[in-house]
DNA sequence: GGTCTTATTGATATCATGTATCAATACGCC
DNA sequence: GGCGTATTGATACATGATATCAATAAGACC
């Protein structure tokens, strides 16, 4: 994704490369989670758009998650959080545990190693999850 | 803990050593957890102990989990399993992604390059959470 | 543009995983 | 054994999400 595109049309590409229709809610619910600039829950965007049904969000932001355009994060208490993927290859996050601002982080030295720690683990390797939590300089500052 | 203690008596010395009264409830749902002989979901308690409030096993699992004495995983969908603390110091789940079987792993390389990781990362490190998922052996071969 | 097929929507109900409330109970200290 | 207070269980509520299904609208084809 090029910087100068608007993430709307990144996500509105995204489910039509995947097949789907495009439809005047996804344009919606694409374009509120564009003005998120980064990190939403469901229900951030649901307030956006009071009048899309709330089954739709779900499903659009599903289908979002399942094109890899958005990636759902856990808090450290479990509860979910949204962001927009910034980078198309694998990578891991960095989550304010107060505001819930995503970021993500990537480092070399850490996937050999989980690699290498995977081929020590009985049994097939699926994939991992791993993110830091901490306290965001915003969040410290405030 | 000796493994020669049964689990139960193990978590029940955890809630008593916090300070908070041990009652018939709460020995049987030690109890129940301790039949699973692993992993564990909350549900799965409460259909051993149905005679026991929906409410008191959330609550006496959530006092265990405080205490250390019980561990909370995800599964990659978020879904929560719970299971038995094997080892008191920092360390890390291997969860099979079909079964929900939970083991455990440790790797000082990882924690020291995680601490390295944390160094880098702006904000105040509260800590991480990593898990491997794979296909466990009892059912790849099932 | 019109027609048709079928994906999609939205309302609603339902489920899963918890937590809040609060009167009744029972732990365990003296 | 009595007493103060933690704990229980019933119930209601909160939150995140999926199932159902009739009505609607995308978009492919002509």
């Amino acid at each position: 994704m090029k910087h100068s595109d608007s993430a709307a049309a990144h996500l509105i590409a995204a489910i039509e490369q995947r097949g789907h229709r495009m439809t005047a809610p996804r344009r919606r619910i694409a374009d509120a989670i564009d003005r998120k600039h980064g990190s939403f829950t469901v229900e951030s965007i649901g307030a956006e758009v009071p009048d899309i049904g709330r089954a739709t969000v779900f499903r659009t932001i599903k289908l979002l998650v399942e094109a890899g355009a958005v990636c759902k994060v856990s808090m450290p208490d479990g509860a979910p959080v949204y962001n927009l993927t910034e980078v198309e290859h694998h990578h891991h996050h960095v989550v304010c545990a107060e505001c819930g601002a995503v970021d993500v982080f990537e480092d070399a030295a850490i996937e050999r190693l989980l690699r290498a720690v995977g081929r020590r683990i009985p049994g097939t390797v699926l994939g991992h999850r791993m993110e830091f939590y901490v306290t965001c300089q915003a969040c410290s500052e405030g």
